[in-house]
Formats: structure tokens, sequence, C-alpha cells
DNA sequence: GGTTGACATTGACGTTGCGTCAATCTGTAT
DNA sequence: ATACAGATTGACGCAACGTCAATGTCAACC
């Protein structure tokens, strides 16, 4: 089957000039041109505007899209699965703007109250951002007063990044661990280090951070074997030696 | 409270350009400009700027939020709504498109067979939401019992799938639960199965899987505060029924 | 009190993804 | 033969900033 340009661009519900100029800049090119000049496009480029559209829809550039799908490793069913994950995300982000309209709502009627950083919450794409948001009298929040729906927020939206990162916590903890043990005092800097980073490991996968639950797995990686298998392999006294450190640091802090 | 622009520009996660530019249009005005040219922003600044961000985000060009909240007759709650339902239908755009990505997945496999047109409907617009059922396939696969080292070396070198699986899994849970609750037996076949999926999303993040871990954890849900909340939001009495569920479970297998 | 370095200012030009003319040519139905 | 819809290639315009560049200020530290 074949279409001219603007049978084309009616069904895919784009218009004419957004074809030519995809023509132009090389991404998607007519299948042939006729005698007059005339672009006429077939089922390729019918599946290939579908690709191109699914990355637009994502706010990809022009650009990138087209060197993505004209590379040769380009694999469709990756890629569409890829989508499916970013378009999800999207739609995670729209939830938490949705939510922030009922509460300004409900703020404008004077029923709850908001804080400024509370307002802009949800318009930021990750988290890292919100936490270098920190400023002015917004009073500096440490981490075990953050309120249950920015981390609920947080735990839903991790980013790939983010979820690095966690790991990259989990494993400078293991690798700390036994330099900390050596100074032989949990209460030492580099012992309060592997403490501090371990409650930031928490806070990734867990839904709110607390004293008390921290403590608790602390204690845990004592009792439960298992538990203590892991940091045992680490280091001999591993995991006695973090759940000490870490009970100082909570309660210290 | 008052802000310079880059503390402005920080807390509402936009730059200064932005600020700026936004100066420049009669968008947003500084409360006041210091000796030096500074620009100062004070809170009724940092309330119009969320305004401008909502009707941002619903892609409605800077002059026409201008004209819309310099309005006297602006009313902020009915335009609030507005946002409200433009918000909505975003997203039930999003979930259409959603919808396309998985059918198309299966179409690229072979399964199913998509017509041209369908191909481009989720990407028009003005097509009325049509209600498609949307429970997707899911073969989820089973888990047998993990020794400790499998888990350990699944959760370093956890990869991206397994990450979503682990996400998706939480967000299961979150689902089900409510309706587990609606048996009001935590022994019944699907707060049983809640259970499970807990335990498996729990293998994703500890070290290892213990009962006694997974039962303290369980009793954690109910009597702290904030864990409690988590659950409760999902549905009233949420954390003690899971907290059952869990004990029962563990101590079944 | 001089220096430094982060932060502020105002231009001014660049960018992306098209929309929107304008002037001209083609296809086909009557 | 005459319309008239639909095609072509320029060319300019635009929104909403990003990104220099050149320069002025503020607070802090030696």
């Amino acid at each position: 089957m074949e279409y001219t340009i603007s049978r084309f661009a009616n069904i895919a519900g784009v218009s004419t000039r957004t074809l030519r100029y995809y023509d132009e800049i090389n991404l998607l090119k007519p299948s042939r041109v006729n005698s007059a000049g005339y672009r006429i496009y077939g089922q390729k480029e019918i599946d290939r505007l579908q690709q191109i559209l699914f990355f637009r829809e994502l706010d990809v550039d022009l650009e990138t899209i087209a060197s993505i799908i004209n590379d040769t490793n380009f694999n469709h069913i990756e890629a569409l699965s890829h989508h499916y994950q970013e378009l999800v995300r999207k739609r995670d982000r729209l939830d938490r703007l949705i939510e922030m309209v009922k509460k300004t709502i409900a703020h404008e009627k004077g029923e709850i109250q908001m804080k400024n950083d509370e307002k802009f919450e949800a318009f930021k794409d990750n988290l890292l951002a919100e936490n270098e948001a920190k400023y002015g009298e917004e009073t500096r929040e440490k981490y075990g007063e953050k309120t249950i729906n920015e981390s609920n927020a947080k735990f839903k939206n991790m980013s790939k990044e983010q979820f690095e990162k966690m790991t990259q916590l989990g494993e400078e903890i293991l690798e700390l661990l036994p330099q900390a043990l050596q100074t032989g005092d949990p209460a030492s800097p580099l012992a309060q280090e592997v403490a501090n980073k371990h409650k930031e490991w928490l806070t990734f996968t867990w839904p709110s951070y607390s004293k008390e639950a921290h403590k608790g797995l602390a204690d845990m990686y004592v009792n439960d074997e298992r538990f203590k298998a892991y940091y045992e392999k680490a280091v001999k006294g591993g995991a006695e030696f973090l759940r000490d450190a870490i009970h100082l640091y909570v309660n210290q802090s």
C-alpha cells in the first residue's frame, strides 16, 4: 500500500510539514519520489514513524531519535520495553502532580498547610534535585524528619542513577567495614561514616526512616544467623561492630 | 522570608535564566530589587510561580498563563479543578500509550496483528478514552527457596530488570492489600499471596531472608508510626492485617 | 584593606521543531 | 479546457529558554 504525503499524515496524525521536515533532516525519507517530485510513503515508513513518535512522546530530540533507530544494533523489542518503563515513570509523575493539585486545593481552602518546598515537589523529575534544594529557613531537614509522602515518592520514582548509587553504597559499606573495625572504636569517625552510609542505603529501599527501625535492623544483623553471616563474611566481628556503630550513630543524631 | 534569585530557583527547581525571562516578559516580577539591581523574591512570588508551573505542565503558553493569573476574576480553586481534570486526561492518554506499547510488543513478536491506523491511535489527543479493560497478562514466575549465597549474589548483581520487578512487586503489594483485607482473614489465599509477595520483595533488598527478620519487620510495620502510615495509606488497618498475614505465612512455611 | 571566588547583572546570539506564508507546479474530474 | 485540490521548494517566524560574554557585588578570609 502506498500513500501520498497528506494521506500518510492523516493516518499518523501529524502535519505534512512535519513529514517534509523529517525528510529534510533525514529522519524519515519517503520510500520513493514520483516523476513530479511527489513523496510516496509505504509500509516501512509507517512503522518507522510509529517508532519515531514513541520516542518523541518521551521528549527525545529528533537527532537522538535518528541515531537510535539508525543504529544497526537497534533492538525493537528492547526499545519498546524501555518506552514502556519510561511511560510508566511519566505516569507516576503525573500521579504525583495530581495528588499535589488535590493537596493545593485543600490548602487553598485552608484545610491543610503546605511548606514551600512541598509546593514544588511534584514538578521535579528526580529527587536528587530535591535533596539539593534545601535552603534558608526551610529547616535543614534531617533524613529522619522526612515526611512519608516524600519517601514514598522517592521509592516509586527511583531512577537508574539512584539505584546504582544504592548498590554502590552497599558495596562501600562492605568495603569500609573492615577498615572501620580496625580502629576498634564504633564511635570512630570511620565507623560513624559506615553507619551513616548504612542509613542512606536504607532510605533508598525503606518506605521511611526511623531511628527505632534502624536500630532494630542493626540488632537483627547480630541475632539472625543469616544476616550475621553476610557481614561476618566481610570481616569477622563485622555484624556486632556495625550494630554498635549504628546504635551510637542513631543515639547521637 | 526573602530569597535571592538562585535560592528561589533552587527551591522551585527552575533555572535562574527562566526567572529572568519571566521577569522580562512580566510574568513573574521579583517583589523588590535591591540597590545593586539584584532581584529579591518573597512568599507571594513562590505561590505565583507554583501557579505558573501548574499551567506550564499543561502546555499552556506563557502569555496565556499571564492573562489567566492576572485576571482579577481569577478563581484559584476553579483553576485548580481545571488543572486537575487536564492532568487526569493526560494520564489517561499515557495509559493508552502504555497499552499501545504492550500491544506493539506483542505485534513485533508476531502474537497479534495491528492495523495501520491502530498504530497511531494513542498518539492522537482527541480520542475519547476508550475504557479498555486493562489487566496485563502477568506470567509471574515463582521463586523457589533461595540460599543465602544466591540471594547475596542476586543483590550485588541485581540487574535493571530485577530492580524493575522489585518496584513492581512493591506496587502489587499495595494494590492487593486492600483486596486481601476485604476477605477479613489473614489466612486467606489472597492474604497469604500478599505475604508471599512481601517476602519476595524483601529478598530483593535484604542481604538474606530469614523468618525472624521477616516477622520482625512485620511487627515494625505496626509499632513504628511511619512504617504504619505507609500501609495505612493504602487501606485502613492495612499494617495490622499485613503483620498478621506475614506471621501466619512465616509460621506455616 | 586587599584579594578571592561565588553570585549577580544585562545584552545578544543560538536552538528545536515545526507553523505559516508565498509562489509555483501536478493530478484529475468535469 | 477549466477548475481546484493537493503537491513542491524556499524563506521567515516563534516560543522558551540555553549559553556565552563582559562586567558589577557581596561576604569572607588572610
